[in-house]
DNA sequence: GTACCTTTTTGTCGAGTCGACAAGAATAGG
DNA sequence: CCTATTCTTGTCGACTCGACAAAAAGGTAC
């Protein structure tokens, strides 16, 4: 098959991040503005080639999410996939590993770190192409945020969108925001009260303001939601009719 | 932060399979014997590294899995997760794209070809440890194995294990082999004729030797299930009770 | 041909869940 | 004290699920 001296080629491996936060109700990502050819100028996921031969891959990650987003806790951080098409990259051949990454609400991207360059966009307007993406990530950005608008029903990473404590109500944003869908608050209350270890109870009710004060809870030990929450909406355009 | 004469690193990238099969009503591996160090005659997964610098990642898949199985027509192939931790190789840094690959019932691995040295295995073997593998493969034949399950769930996966035209009894023996759970007939009926687009029918009933014959159907166009298979038992150890 | 065996397919019933809408509870502001 | 606002709970009909049972449709032995 092979003679003796044949040789693995060598790549350039890259890690690509695709954050995600809520702000005004909205699903948003942060990106970055490129300084450097191919495509200066244009918007871009944070990322960056691993630092060196011994660097694993998911701290290579969090490096990147700490130098280029200024952001050192993460509630949530996974692989996303791999993304190596031969000419994705007009450098030549580069394997992108993406991950996706949900924080709580924050303020504005830290300045005087090369987060500088660093703005929150909403999530509509990267995928209706109002705002043009360098590189295929525009494709990672939609396979990224189909990841979190699944996980949401089966998992409990809406609470990782939510600071430590929070209200049932600000839950139910989270899902509203990354779904698109308006939910029932009875129907939200009864399913996500009836999934044991979803949420905890956190104190007494704290006041939001106007309006009846709001109990507050914080994120249970739950991994699994079972049954899942459910969205009416397909996953997915394809797929036919619903139901 | 770099100065102008860094160079980032170029690492060895690889591509492993886990394929799996229904034999006998049990969920099968298939795995290869290591002829080569490190791990000479461990069983592996099949897998290796890009053919050269401009192989795409799926296309390098597809060819080990006809150079290594003997497979050419696969049902369903997907990409799993990537592993890369800088120790997983004692011949230095390898970074592995691992697939998950589903493929109908089919005689034993051809022989004549790099697959002779291929066999199924029953998957709780692995699992359980009594068949040990080579670097980290356990822990991503368990990924695989668990992605197949979670996708059962909410996708038409299931049909990739069967053959064209099928049974139902057929397609539900495919659940309870990979879920590991005993299933009611009328139930499971109901649920999947109850999803539209899930199975079409495909002519005839078929008599399968002995009782009274079944309608046979062939794959449907739908490829999300809403709503979902439902499994009763939790999806991992973790997360506390069932509900 | 008839009785029996096996396997597929359907009936049904009670318990539980979901969607929709409405009402009650608790606070701030005037 | 009255009202606007927001959180929280009640309730009802439609639907779904789990469990069990029975009917349908062949094959096979005698």
């Amino acid at each position: 098959m092979h003679d003796d001296t044949w040789e693995p080629p060598r790549i350039l491996l890259a890690v690509d991040l695709v954050i995600l936060t809520l702000r005004g109700g909205r699903l948003h990502l942060l990106l970055v503005r490129r300084g450097i050819e191919p495509f200066v100028g244009r918007a871009a996921l944070p990322g960056g080639f691993l630092a060196d031969e011994r660097e694993d891959i998911l701290s290579a990650a969090r490096r990147e999410l700490r130098e280029e987003a200024g952001l050192t806790d993460i509630p949530h951080l996974e692989q996303l996939g791999t993304y190596g098409e031969p000419d994705r990259d007009p450098r030549g051949r580069v394997v992108s590993v993406a991950h996706l990454a949900v924080v709580p609400r924050l303020p504005e991207p830290v300045a005087g770190t090369d987060a500088a360059a660093a703005e929150w966009t909403p999530v509509d307007d990267v995928l209706a192409e109002r705002v043009p993406l360098a590189f295929d990530h525009l494709r990672i950005v939609a396979e990224g945020v189909e990841r979190a608008r699944s996980k949401l029903e089966h998992t409990g990473l809406a609470t990782a969108f939510c600071p430590e404590v929070f209200t049932l109500t600000e839950l139910q944003q989270v899902y509203e925001a990354v779904w698109g869908t308006p939910l029932d608050p009875r129907n939200f209350y009864r399913k996500v009260q009836g999934t044991k270890g979803f949420v905890i109870p956190a104190g007494p009710p704290r006041s939001t303001g106007t309006g009846r004060p709001a109990r507050v809870y914080r994120a249970g030990p739950r991994r699994d939601l079972y049954p899942p929450m459910i969205r009416t909406v397909p996953t997915t355009a394809a797929g036919g009719g619903k139901r």
